[in-house]
DNA sequence: AAATAAGCGAGACGGTACGTCACGTCTTACA
DNA sequence: TGTAAGACGTGACGTACCGTCTCGCTTATTT
């Protein structure tokens, strides 16, 4: 049985759908997640609370969306032929956005969603870091090809041996997130990667 | 002059306190920390409100007490004089912990707390973290004496090695926590922490 | 100008006017008059919302057409010869018409919508009332002419007089609603009456 | 078992009390009952809502509370020895109040809320309704014991045959409320009460 | 017979109020 | 004075209906 008749996608409004995740964004920024409500997206979008309740489970599933709109456009590694330095330069990126608190916000609320919410937790490690992570491991497979990286290693392994420290300090806040750490970090996690 | 006249510690009473920690470890395992109230955990101990807000900030204050509490019982990691096997045998515990749901709720609990204050970050990070992360530290710090472990590595570095690919395997939910892949951590990381 | 260019009449549907009063009426019987929703009315008959607000102001306009309809066969009152008999008779079925809840629902929807709405109130004065009562007043007339109730009184007072009584003990439930309390009535009001 | 813990009405605010009486007064005028909100009530009286859903069921019980708050000083009918003089005082008076939209606001509201709700009919039956109408049958029985009322006839009736045209007429809008009207209600109600 | 237009079912929409929950503060009575 | 109890003002929750609106679809003229 449906669980409340579930409404039909074809009738949606395309443009409150719109000013609900553009308020979303606009108030995530201003307020940050803890402190926003349902009641403050729907009014800042002009929309009745209903339509928002209609369409997802709570602030939530607005802001996952929201975001998940927001990273359609695929950032593409570059790949210069230089694995190293295709890879230090993503670490870099990384720490730096990890490091600035307005751009790690939306990290933080994920995060925070994802903890709380197993259902929520599967679409963001689908539909937000996936695609990112993706292109790290697409990089890795190509310096394999090219013997820059060891062939035994497991490339999604590889990533998180990348990544999982910058996420570990920057969680935990045990230390300073500066581009000569994010250098620290490629430098070992080279050693073992290199053949 | 205070703000409002603070508390007399010496007057406090150890009994409520005892039963609020215990409540508020109790509900977290029942309901989770989203679902968890003051109201709550006032009811559960037999308690009036009030004597929590006396004494606590708010609920993220209590339970980073309650869980305090239960970790004053430091792990103490053993040197058996094979570094590579204290390692192995850490991450090991480590990701075993994260694989269950019980065990990982304080994790879990905590994480969202360093996420949403700044001010409770500190305090669990180095109440409840550091003691645990800074007896891998000196496990490390034996093993370079030892000649077992590269010399030029910050320890502090190394850990989050170790440890920052558990994390972000648990947290983005990107793979299985077993104990295979404990133990392929363990040897990726040996691969750039041997001489 | 027309507001909003008004629904051609000829052009209606029957067969959802009809299942609109009917499924008004139903619920009406089932939940009551405070209850009762629009949305609820056109869930039962298969209407679509607009159909009912194209065609009446709100529920309170529904139900007076859904019980006006009903009403349209006029209870013709009896004219034995003996007025005193007649006008026994007709309090006697008033009282129990007020006395079974079942039935006096009909009522207490009129009387709320009477209370509330002063364009619906003469609506329902005049179409579902007077035609009620002036079957009385037209019996008490010839009554008069045979001499046997006072030539002075005005009919419409002298109906009054008798069921003035009833629906105060009704609304007020101040006493019990029998058969020999409507006698009571009935002969009380006659000693007025009478010449 | 107590359905939710009941308040201990001895720590009841009477302040709070006080204004939400006062402030439900006030709306009620201003908006009349149907368009009332306990969300008004509670923002005119600068409370909260749950202080009002704490001691009252509802808008129905809130407004029962202020009008009998403001009735409780009892009108006492006057007694000149003359009992025609004196109920014909008391349906002018009667008459007057239902005839003014203003006065007779309170009496409507209460009359919806008694037809939608049994058990709060009880409550104005009893508090508000009986103190009036008792002291017209406290004053019929002393003109029975006077010899100018007969004393077979129950004084309860007397009193419902005396104002039942009067609400009847009120209710059902089937004539002019003057003062004309109020003495051929007591003159033809008089005709059955003289011995 | 085709074109036009209205009523229709369905139900999404912007709103308002509902009645509940928990917040963090305040008050009372007791120990 | 610390405490258990819990009432208080506040404000968000998620739901129910309001009355309006916009979709296709069906009917029933009108060309």
């Amino acid at each position: 049985m449906p669980a409340r008749s579930a409404p039909d996608p074809a009738r949606r409004n395309e443009r409150s759908r719109r000013a609900i995740l553009a308020a979303a964004l606009e108030l995530l920024g201003e307020t940050g997640y803890a402190d926003l409500t349902v009641e403050a997206i729907a009014a800042r979008a002009g929309v009745g609370k209903q339509t928002i309740y209609r369409w997802w489970a709570g602030k939530g599933a607005v802001i996952l969306d929201a975001l998940a709109e927001g990273a359609a456009d695929a950032p593409e590694l570059p790949d210069t032929g230089d694995v190293e330095a295709d890879l230090r330069a993503v670490v870099r990126a990384t720490v730096a956005e990890l490091a600035d608190p307005a751009l790690s916000a939306t990290t933080r609320a994920l995060t925070i969603e994802t903890l709380s919410d197993d259902a929520l937790a599967e679409q963001v490690r689908d539909r937000l870091l996936r695609p990112h992570l993706d292109t790290v491991v697409v990089r890795l497979r190509a310096g394999q090809d090219a013997g820059q990286i060891r062939a035994d290693v497991d490339p999604a392994q590889a990533v998180e041996l990348l990544f999982g420290p910058l996420y570990h300090r920057w969680l935990l806040r045990t230390g300073p997130l500066t581009e000569g750490y994010a250098d620290g970090v490629t430098d070992l996690a080279l050693a073992a990667l290199r053949p």
